[in-house]
DNA sequence: CAGCTCATGTGAAAGGCTTTTACATGAGCC
DNA sequence: GGCTCATGTAAAAGCCTTTCACATGAGCTG
């Protein structure tokens, strides 16, 4: 059976030509499937069609391959983040939401890169880019978290921005991590995920003195004409 | 160098006698030091001076191991939630920031634990034991949640218990697994992951429409004097 | 274009882990 | 005392990681 191996090679000749990237793609897939502890190195080069050893040309190790996953996967998020923000517009309340729909979204979408980045137990300090990218990263749940905090109503004492990103990062990671995740052995749920993540973010705002009696727009209407003594939460109207 | 095996047979005999409690505890230590993933069925057995074959005498694999602990882990867990949690001693809302320091306190003291019951990637339906622990723990969260919510002030529609306690839940467990985590690689943060949960988890159920002007005792008498048009947080006082 | 060089791949080998299988031991029970 | 079966052992197969000496050929240089 060990035509197929030749075959590859007389396809690509004795130089891959872009293993690198191979390589990465190969190990997102793997740990898609099988989880970043399932994921070996080996198969990666398997799947990229070259020996065994040929890896250790561009990555020091295994743990270096996950750790580069891990930090492509922060500036993904980076990137998916910031878009979704769009610099608080059209205005900041409703930017925010999107970002936390846009975090679960990337947790549920992204398994492999999530697991590589939140689970995989890397030693953080051994890849500066990955930290960086890491901090990139929160640095944008941070602004918006800034933008919310000084829209917060007189009569309170003004929440701090660090405390309010680090309350809401916990919150949609929590969610992510024990909710928003693929396949299996997830518990089943009354509400999904992001309802779940909307409904705590909503009434957490609140509790900060945010005004939010947001509601999906069809909702508004009828609701706004509810006698005020009795609103109704953020999490949707009783059946 | 063999004679130490040979030592330790001797020591001991031919049977161990306590071998499954003794893998348990060892890959329990193993697993603290190396994390979940870093840990081996061979350096389990090694540790409690058997054979690579005897661990498979009392576990299927590797896996069936990790389960184990992951499930003495939640028994363990629910027993100390229930104890923080007092059925609602002396009061429902400091029992249950009580239980809230007992999430956290578990977490950080006993990561070999948490990393298996949370983050070792588990097919959970492959252990019914495992699922069972897990369900009944959460009920805990959910108990007080409800009591919780019965204590929610008129005026406001009542919040739905189960998704109060899995709001906490995440929270808990984004606190817990981005935070509170023992050494390395963890984010500095400008307080204690505690005192994050229990503001982030206060400011939750402000929003919810709780009273909740508690602070430390000693500094309630003072802040108590405040003119009250300008309250504190539940993040204290602003240096 | 010939020749060189160095990045990139290969094969082989050492060492470790997992899991299975046949065999050994001895603790508990008639 | 002798049996039996749970519990351990040794050995072996198969896979993974990592290293090392060696092969290949892409790209530069004259």
């Amino acid at each position: 059976m060990s035509w197929r191996k030749e075959q590859r090679r007389a396809e690509r000749g004795y130089h891959h030509g872009n293993l690198k990237e191979a390589l990465l793609q190969a190990a997102l897939g793997l740990i898609a499937e099988k989880g970043a502890a399932g994921f070996t190195f080996a198969d990666a080069a398997r799947m990229a069609g070259v020996s065994p050893a040929a890896p250790y040309r561009h990555f020091r190790d295994r743990d270096e391959l996950l750790s580069s996953i891990a930090q492509r996967g922060f500036e993904q998020f980076e990137t998916i983040l910031t878009k979704a923000w769009d610099d608080g517009r059209p205005d900041t309340v409703s930017a925010f939401e999107r970002v936390g729909k846009a975090y679960l979204a990337f947790a549920r979408e992204e398994p492999a890169f999530y697991s590589a980045m939140f689970e995989s137990g890397l030693p953080a300090d051994l890849n500066p880019a990955l930290l960086a990218a890491s901090e990139r990263t929160f640095g944008i749940i941070r602004a918006a978290a800034e933008r919310l905090a000084a829209l917060a109503p007189p009569g309170v004492a003004r929440p701090p921005a660090l405390m309010m990103a680090l309350h809401i990062w916990s919150m949609s990671h929590g969610v992510a991590s024990l909710f928003a995740r693929g396949d299996a052995a997830r518990r089943k749920l009354p509400m999904s995920a992001e309802d779940l993540l909307e409904a705590e973010v909503l009434i957490y705002l609140r509790g900060l003195g945010f005004p939010t009696d947001r509601r999906p727009a069809d909702q508004k209407a009828s609701a706004d004409q509810k006698p005020s003594g009795q609103p109704s939460g953020p999490w949707g109207a009783p059946k």
